[in-house]
DNA sequence: ATAGGCGCCTGCTGGC
DNA sequence: TGCCAGCAGGCGCCTA
């Protein structure tokens, strides 16, 4: 789900939230999520303050007062939030931790259970961790001629490239279909083969969309809520994404799907010139 | 180097 | 109405 403004979303919600509050103790489920929870990390946050609520790719990071950090990774349906602590506890609900006066509770919920939890003590062994994850620059950060060297160094197609957090963070299965389709390129051209404006193009139109994005607090397809239980409101404006056969709001032509690195992708065949129609044209 | 497939989970949809 | 395959916003691992 879950993919840079939807998380971008929930870190802007849970900041003033969560900054300057003290964490008390912490209640887990006994299932399982992608990386282990460890049973002496909820005593390890009692007492603790939270300093900084901030966002790296699609990871939020809540660093405390002591160097620990508390790092989550959405999934494809996580849902991080403060609510008042007498609110129903709703099923899937994998971490709860108590937060001081007021009596209201950040929340933890992730039906697949893609999504993680993770404490760290220091911020050493949270730099390792990023480091290993080895994710690329931040979409809106993109020095034009360090992407265009990256785009020129793959023969993978955009939308494998795209999906790739190794070389631009938080992209996902929405924003590359739908900044392919804001830079009228077809998701299945080799990265190679951008002419430098192009490349210079596709970097604009990353921005651009996730912006655009981020104003209407992301994307709600199903599970997605904000830090404060609200959804967001970008599906209204997919022009592309999951508008298989609507008409494609610049041309008219219908919207077409293709399987692309193992994701389903859309794409105007209008708009988007199929890669053999870009040889043919003589480009 | 890269594509493709699978697995991890649960829940919903659509076709028969 | 009921069942079941297929699919879903992510990502790591394996094979060819």
């Amino acid at each position: 789900m879950p993919e840079l403004p939807e998380v971008e979303t929930v870190v802007r919600d849970l900041r003033p939230l969560l900054t300057g509050r003290r964490l008390a103790s912490g209640k887990v489920s006994k299932h399982a999520l992608r990386r282990p929870w460890s049973k002496a990390w909820a005593a390890r946050l009692a007492g603790r303050r939270v300093e900084e609520v901030r966002r790296r790719g699609k990871w939020i990071v809540i660093a405390l007062d002591d160097g620990a950090a508390l790092v989550f990774h959405l999934g494809m349906t996580g849902q991080l939030t403060v609510v008042p602590a007498g609110e129903p506890v709703a099923g899937h609900t994998h971490l709860t931790i108590e937060l001081d006066g007021g009596g209201q509770q950040l929340r933890f919920r992730d039906v697949r259970r893609f999504g993680s939890a993770t404490l760290f003590p220091d911020a050493a062994a949270l730099g390792r961790f990023f480091e290993v994850l080895g994710l690329g620059p931040e979409p809106f950060d993109l020095d034009p001629a360090a992407w265009r060297a990256a785009l020129g160094r793959t023969g993978r197609c955009l939308k494998a490239v795209l999906l790739d957090q190794g070389i631009v963070a938080g992209v996902g299965n929405i924003y590359a279909d739908e900044s392919l389709f804001e830079a009228r390129l077809h998701p299945a051209r080799v990265a190679r083969s951008l002419s430098a404006a192009e490349a210079d193009r596709l970097r604009k139109a990353i921005a651009t969309v996730l912006a655009r994005a981020i104003k209407r607090r992301g994307s709600t397809i199903r599970d997605y809520v904000g830090g404060s239980g609200r959804r967001g409101g970008y599906q209204k404006e997919f022009r592309a994404y999951q508008r298989t056969g609507r008409p494609c709001p610049r041309c008219k032509t219908p919207i077409e799907a293709v399987r692309l690195a193992g994701r389903s992708t859309h794409f105007c065949p209008n708009c988007q010139r199929t890669p053999e129609s870009v040889l043919t044209s003589g480009y």
